[in-house]
DNA sequence: TTGAAGTGCTACCCCAGGGTTGCACAATTT
DNA sequence: AAATTGTGCAACCCTGGGGTAGCACTTCAA
């Protein structure tokens, strides 16, 4: 179940979302009802929120009893943490390349 | 200027806005018109999303003659990077921290 | 000096999604 | 059994933003 990073930062993007992260990750585990309480929305918005954030699978829901107790996975938030650093590093490489083609004397190129 | 993180990830959320990033990383420096030529979408459409790229610190435009050129800024997408990864070690040592007090032994207090 | 190429801006369409309310259902508690 | 508490839909409103078309303006090259 390798993440799609492209979901975590969807799910990230979200100030409300960043936010009930901060709040989950301080508590540790928590119910939607518990979260609500120390959100500025209601119940259901936290569920929605919830559910984003499950599927990109920055979080993990767990049925105990009548409630369902949710907890932060800091392992995808980490390994999105990695691809946004393989990238900036792929891309710095690339435009280094460019670069230093550009400052080649007369290296042929072909472009179109 | 310090980046703004919740900016950054609203602009890497939008996939065609990441595929335009891979394209001017691919080609060092561009102009909107170039892009939108090898992007499925208008010209227009391109700019609106190099502003919210430059806004956004993940960009840099300069005008050169009657165009203006495009180059990506690696160095806010290492940033942000950074900024994830140590969001999730702060969450994990956090999440740490309640595990363990989860399971330290009742320790009574003790006074006499 | 004329025309082509590039940019800037405005108005507009459209829909995904954040937020809400309301109610039905399930599980505890008394 | 009744009241309480929590979850799970479903319908709905409304703003934001991705996308487009159209036109005025600027720069460069014949």
């Amino acid at each position: 179940m390798a993440i799609d990073v492209g979901d975590v930062l969807v799910a990230l993007a979200d100030p409300t979302r960043r936010q009930l992260l901060g709040v989950l990750a301080e508590q540790g585990r928590a119910s939607a009802t518990a979260l609500a309480t120390r959100l500025p929305v209601s119940r259901q918005a936290v569920v929605k929120h919830l559910n984003v954030l499950e599927s990109a699978g920055l979080v993990a829901g767990a049925r105990a009893g009548r409630e369902v107790l949710y907890q932060v996975r800091t392992d995808s938030v980490q390994e999105s943490a990695r691809w946004l650093a393989d990238l900036a590093a792929t891309w710095d490489r690339r435009l280094l390349a460019i670069k230093r083609a550009a400052e080649a004397p007369v290296a042929p190129d072909r472009e179109s």
